[in-house]
RNA sequence: CGGGGCGUAGCUCAGUUUGGCUAGAGCGUUUGAUUUGGGAUCAAAAGGCCGCAGGUUCAAGUCCUGUUGCUCCGACCA
């Protein structure tokens, strides 16, 4: 490709439209440009990274067992009815009519389409397993599209559905998708995590989130260094952290006023804030009055709280009555003396403290050295996790000290089990001619999302730097003044011959200045600048530019091929 | 949906407070010349429904009303 053929419009200055460092690195290097909130074109530049995305992610889907097809975009309304989901979708599904009147979605996932179209064709378990994907637009009307190609509304997405016959199936198609993640992830040139993820209101399956490692991300994980422990930070199961032993001193109530926060309590009696425990009060849509005490420097992890009581939907804050009616009074409340009525959720690393300080359930007072052990009543507490990961918690599976990062989400891995099949009869034939449900597993990579969190791992004040495997191109070819015939005939050749010789080179046969060539070239970000001046030809060389590392050297014009298939393998090494 | 900001040339923005003649700058674009290893210089030129609609006024980019789009914060979210 020569540039003078390549439509690449860069801009000189940063567009005001975009926040996010990827966003506006896009737009300004010419890769993607805006049409309306949330819908971009993938110019050239944006369509050549995608491309080789979508063919790492399309061989490691095929080696897999996975095979590629394409549903429609457009989706008929009743498979969504029929799964209930309909409705469940709300305002986030973009929805259209033909011209007689029915209704359609334009798909924001694929499950009701693929399934109701196994349901119709596959009647035998010796049919499966079944691996099936595709790759194309999905539809999400965010309520608030941002970051670019983060968070669009019309995005392209790899998605894969597997069927097995049962459970073991399933869990065997999971494993191989997670490890062809793992392979695609790594091939991109990413530094990712696979994130242990919550199934939410499906439950009982596996789940996962691949999630490149970059300060700007949307979601907060705690990871390890040491062994491959990562854990979104609301679903980090965490280990209890152990005090050191003391002699037990009896319970004494003392005055603590207007200290109704443990800031002002730890000041107030001159205690280490870990030697302090805490309440947090809230009520679900029933009203129950839900206490959770967790240590002084902890916080509360709700989702924790949730899963903890038996049928609690939402959490609000509790109600100043509430409180009171147990017994309780906000800002100096503890377990010790409180009336029944209340689910009483105490985090195990509490039931480890020594003589500790906690509320005493009056204003104005708290209870100094508290032993939970001896002074809660076990029979009316739960003790379990319940407390939001921190930096430096004990790693659950190694013990190492955890670190806290930020987090982009680009693919997850999913089991479903039976929960479509079921809700759309799809069913099969199994070995003793009984009828079963598909035991089904999805599994989402965004496209455009991991281009853009590749950007956003990989850039410095001058633009882009792409890892080999997905750039744009993987080297380009700069004679400093393309005016001069010598210079550009020379260029030319060594394009050719690299070009030849399979690597993905562009040729900036622009009549531009060298400088503004160069500036261009950093910013798209090309992983290797072959330069061609007066000063190269008269020594029969040519210099290169890795973008990464900033080195440069002179190399003879008859190695250029071998050194430059070399540098890319090297590149490709450098994560 | 709640709150803030913005909409003027392809891009970045000034001008709006306090209405006034032909609406500006820088960058980019076109043409010519001189340049040619890190976003050149000079000269000339093209380019505007001042988001849209209505109103006030002798006069509106500027004031009023409505509307629409974008954007940031929040709420929401398999």
């Amino acid at each position: 490709m020569k540039a003078t053929q390549l439509y690449a419009p860069t801009l000189r200055e940063f567009p005001a439209e975009a926040e996010l460092l990827s966003h506006k690195l896009m737009l300004r290097a010419g890769f993607i440009r805006k049409s309306a909130s949330g819908m971009y074109t993938y110019l050239p530049l944006a369509w050549r990274t995608m491309k080789k995305i979508m063919q790492i992610i399309r061989e490691e889907m095929d080696s897999a067992g996975g095979q590629e097809l394409m549903m429609p975009i457009t989706q008929p309304a009743e498979i969504w009815k029929e799964s209930g989901r309909w409705a469940v979708y709300g305002d986030e599904m973009m929805r259209l009519k033909d011209r007689h009147g029915r209704e359609f979605a334009l798909g924001p996932t694929h499950e009701e389409m693929i399934t109701t179209l196994i349901r119709d064709e596959v009647k035998s378990y010796k049919q499966l397993p079944l691996m099936l994907y595709q790759m194309q637009n999905k539809y999400r009307d965010e309520i608030r599209p941002r970051f670019g190609l983060m968070r669009s509304r019309e995005f392209v997405m790899k998605d894969l559905y597997s069927f097995d016959k049962d459970i073991d199936g399933m869990n065997i198609s999971y494993q191989k998708m997670y490890d062809a993640y793992d392979k695609i992830f790594s091939r991109c040139g990413l530094i990712f995590r696979p994130v242990e993820a919550d199934n939410g209101a499906i439950g009982g399956g596996h789940s996962h989130e691949f999630t490149v490692l970059a300060p700007s991300g949307e979601s907060s994980i705690a990871y390890c260094e040491k062994c491959n422990f990562a854990a979104s930070d609301e679903k980090a199961e965490l280990k209890v952290i152990k005090a050191e032993v003391e002699d037990l001193l009896p319970l004494k109530k003392v005055e603590t006023p207007d200290c109704h926060t443990i800031e002002l309590v730890k000041n107030f009696l001159n205690v280490p804030i870990e030697k302090t425990i805490k309440a947090v009060a809230f009520q679900d849509d029933d009203g129950r009055l839900i206490l959770a005490f967790v240590r002084g420097d902890h916080e509360v992890n709700e989702i924790k709280v949730l899963n903890a009581v038996e049928g609690a939907n939402h959490l609000h804050m509790a109600e100043e009555s509430a409180i009171s009616a147990v017994g309780g009074c906000a800002g100096f409340m503890s377990p010790i003396g409180l009336k029944d009525g209340a689910v009483v959720l105490v985090d195990s690393t509490v039931m480890e403290m020594y003589n500790a300080v906690a509320g005493a359930n009056e204003v104005d007072k708290h209870f100094i050295n508290v032993t939970p052990r001896r002074d809660f009543k076990s029979d009316k507490i739960i003790v379990t996790d319940l407390r939001m990961v921190q930096e430096g918690d004990p790693c659950p599976h190694c013990g190492e000290k955890l670190k806290m990062t930020r987090g982009i989400e680009v693919g997850q891995v999913f089991t479903l089990g039976n929960k479509y099949s079921k809700a759309l009869n799809a069913t099969f034939l199994d070995e003793n001619g009984k009828e079963q449900y598909f035991e089904m597993g999805c599994y989402g990579i965004g496209v455009g999302r991991t281009m853009a969190a590749a950007i956003e791992q990989n850039n410095d004040k001058d633009g882009i730097i792409w890892y080999p495997a997905i750039a744009p191109f993987e080297v380009v070819v700069v004679p400093v003044n393309a005016k001069e015939n010598s210079q550009l005939e020379y260029a030319e050749k060594i394009y050719s011959e690299l070009k030849n010789s399979g690597v993905d080179v562009l040729l900036d046969d622009r009549f531009e200045r060298a400088g503004v060539k160069f500036k261009d070239c950093d910013l798209i970000g090309f992983p290797i600048r072959i330069t061609v001046s007066p000063k190269t030809l008269e020594s029969n060389s040519v210099e290169i530019k890795i973008r990464k590392t900033g080195e440069i050297e002179n190399i003879q014009r008859g190695e250029i091929v071998e050194v430059i298939k070399d540098k890319i393998s090297a590149l490709k090494k450098l994560r």
